[in-house]
DNA sequence: CGCGGAGTTGAACTGGGTCAATGAAGGTGG
DNA sequence: CCACCTTCATTGACCCAGTTCAACTCCGCG
């Protein structure tokens, strides 16, 4: 069982990386390192820092859970074939943020995961879970306060889409990706949107067109600076009192 | 530990009940049964069948979690307020659906639940889980494939919800209801809508005027039958059709 | 009987989608 | 190194789905 900072793989450390103390996967994986003994003879498995190119999958829907996911450094998206068969971005995930809970149910993947740009995570094996043991019903307990955490976050991202209008879906965005870097330890005000306006938008549900007219329009009000793919939160608040209006 | 069809509270049972085996709240059930001797010096405790009136609150949001429920008969709605005050609509329940999974997190409820009409419970009550044990594993492992569950649906619901037009949110609500209910056991085509139009306007980021408008247009097409509060789901093909347009 | 809430229907307005043109950036091969 | 291509982003013009406002009906309830 690796210690929380041990290298596992060459990686270029001068990236944006959030501190485990930071990162989503905390919780359990100072289970996984409290209870190496208690788990030694399980197929818990923690992989920390891999790395991964812009594009490259981390897992595809269909395909069988086998881990979870906590990013490390970079970014990735969720996409998901709706019935009509149509790509839909339904997730973006930022360093910190856990992936694969979607999974644990089923077994199965219901969406498929793609790198938005050189990244790295950390990968936890859960296709063998223990069966029994003092260390099982902690690794358990961490499992059922993520996965409650994850129904919460849904719950409040599906209500403040649906019932606004693309200025409130905008801002509200643009606010929940600062707070979520300022949680983890990132700059809250310079933002790196390495996702591309299309993704936005399917995210969202806008066209691509009403993205781009939003956000310039939020710079010619001075809400926010927007120049490429970086985007600086001028004024959080202006931008908090759109998502009411 | 009472058995799973023991009364414990004087109920008409002519109403449409759902059946303990098509409960969501039948796997964590069985667990309770089953374990009822690991299990027996622990705080959970299963109390069936708790009649409700119509406008009755299950719980409220910022209270907090104690227990988890299982709609018997009869609907709920689910309220949250967003932070201009506004009630929104965020759920509703039928029989045999599983409610309060978002408190356990934080412990803490994020929205309120109300019956839709008289109504009758299960509960379950966690506030003090059992430290250890064989029983308390396989509760923690129903609780993880519950949660999952939740996690999977939220996902579902949300994507068709957020990009699609009018016509296709009310198809693929009415659709949702209709298999929900056969799912557990009830008429799939004939559907009891205790809600008002208001509540699903909210719940559907739409207008009353427009649920009203595209209900009567569904009505003429010869897809529903609707007079007041009963739904008859007439083409459920065309219904489908009309979702992935 | 009169009141209030829920539902339906009509008419007018508008936010955002669609279509189209153009510009900017990155990749590839000669 | 440049020419070409592809993908992404921006901006303008137009149009329609759905909101808003308003009138009216229906029903339950004092």
């Amino acid at each position: 069982m690796q210690t929380c900072c041990e290298q596992t793989a060459v990686y270029d450390p001068s990236r944006q990386e959030v501190a485990c103390c930071d990162c989503g996967l905390d919780p359990l994986c100072q289970v996984v390192d409290y209870g190496a003994r208690e788990l030694a003879d399980s197929k818990v498995v923690l992989r920390r820092r891999q790395p991964m190119q812009r594009g490259e999958l981390l897992f595809s829907a269909k395909h069988s859970f086998s881990a979870l996911f906590a990013v490390k450094s970079g970014s990735f998206k969720a996409i998901s074939l709706d019935m009509s068969g149509k790509e839909r971005v339904v997730g973006f995930y930022l360093p910190g943020d856990l992936i694969g809970a979607e999974g644990i149910a089923n077994r199965v993947h219901s969406f498929t995961v793609r790198a938005l740009e050189e990244s790295s995570i950390c990968r936890m094996d859960l296709d063998q879970m223990p069966q029994s043991g003092r260390g099982n019903e902690m690794l358990q307990g961490a499992l059922i306060r993520m996965l409650g955490q994850e129904v919460n976050i849904n719950h409040l991202v599906t209500s403040s889409l649906i019932q606004q209008n693309a200025d409130q879906r905008l801002a509200a965005f643009i606010l929940n990706l600062s707070t979520r870097c300022g949680m983890r330890g990132l700059s809250q005000y310079q933002l790196g949107l390495s996702m591309s306006r299309s993704d936005i938008a399917s995210y969202l549900g806008l066209a691509r067109e009403t993205v781009s007219r939003t956000l310039t329009r939020f710079q010619n009000y001075g809400l926010i600076g927007i120049s490429k793919h970086v985007l600086k939160v001028v004024n959080p608040e202006g931008l908090q009192k759109v998502t009411l209006a």
